[in-house]
DNA sequence: TTGCAAAATGAACCATGTGTCATTTATATT
DNA sequence: AATATAAATGACACATGGTTCATTTTGCAA
């Protein structure tokens, strides 16, 4: 008798699943996307996939939450290891324009895919909204810590300035996963975000 | 013998067609849409639809096709009917505001989603770039009406500045489509835009 | 009214995907 | 080695969608 395997082996059956969704999801995208290709691209048999998951959607939440902790990481990092607030969020733009040349290869396709058509269904909008609030909650922590810090002096809600930013980031990537980074002029349009942002948030180009 | 369908009615069938494709992808978006969907809706048999359109791809691109027509329209009507180029643009924002507000019955969603998961496919993409140009078009003959009256005097290249406020309502569009226009805060974030474009335009606020 | 060809139909075939479950495989324990 | 049982398999039943095409319907011309 006895279970045969351990939980330790189990994690990494799931997580080899989520490996295969993952390389799907980048190579299909969500809609298009089946439990087949994801059990083929696991090199795995039909039924087994369903000890572990049970439809597609449960594996990209499963995957999105993934990406969203490593997020929530980054960003601490970010700010901790930052000079000011300000030069956090410059950073964070430097960052995204690196972003931009991998949108291939990323899963960033399939999640404003995900994002666009659930607008349809109403547990997977309730779920959407959540992902939304973690992410503008990073946001919303920054340039609250940069108004604590006198850095800031914005005119409007500290809210919808990061609903704002977050719009503008991205409206550019997704502009940029249509059409080709290059042909989106990507980098030079989150450039062009410094100056706004500065403006958003109060801050005084020093002259000179 | 004889034809027995005129080129009228031919065009009426066709129209009957997109009607019926338009409410299917209103509500189940792009890629979940099927043509028995529309065939289904436009109440006809099933091989009847292929005498017109081949593709779902097809159908959607003429659906398209019509609202950039319609869009172009609206465009000069409102550059004409505008006292200077400026309050064009205000009110394209104006516009843009109330269209939010209609979302769930535009074919936005699907658009985007269309747009969104068009990167895959080559073809698509193709013909992707070129809807973008056309609705970009429209913004660079607004910005260099506004340059050639005195009006603007922006330090970035037209070009770029048209891209920028593209990736803008988009940004603000697809969000408000995925969280809801008042969770967005959608209008509020249109109506923080106009200091932005006026910055990227080179309008000098007017004191008092 | 009849004949005829265009127009329209929908049954039928094919392909693909989902989810189940009887069967096989593998291994820890005895 | 034998046994028991968890794990894994993949054939199968079912559903859905795309596409074709033999058949029926339609309405004009003779």
């Amino acid at each position: 008798m006895s279970p045969k395997i351990s939980d330790e082996v189990k994690e990494q059956r799931r997580q080899q699943i989520l490996d295969a969704a993952e390389q799907v999801f980048i190579r299909t995208g969500y809609e298009l996307a089946t439990m087949k290709n994801i059990v083929e691209e696991a090199e795995m048999s039909r039924g087994w996939i369903y000890l572990y998951f049970q439809t597609k959607e449960e594996i990209f939440e499963a995957l999105i939450a993934k990406h969203e902790q490593e997020n929530e990481y980054m960003f601490s990092q970010l700010l901790a290891s930052s000079p000011s607030i300000w030069a956090a969020l410059d950073r964070l733009l430097t960052e995204q324009k690196k972003a931009m040349n991998t949108l291939e290869n990323s899963l960033a396709s399939a999640y404003y895919e995900y994002f666009l058509s659930g607008y349809r269904d109403k547990d997977r909008r309730i779920r959407l909204i959540r992902h939304y609030d973690a992410a503008l909650g990073n946001i919303i922590r920054l340039i609250e810590a940069g108004i604590a810090k006198g850095e800031f002096r914005p005119t409007l809600p500290t809210q919808l300035i990061g609903k704002i930013m977050t719009s503008n980031l991205e409206g550019i990537m997704s502009l940029a996963m249509a059409v080709g980074t290059a042909q989106a002029e990507a980098a030079a349009q989150i450039d062009a975000l410094i100056p706004y942002f500065k403006l958003l948030l109060g801050i005084n180009e020093q002259a000179g």
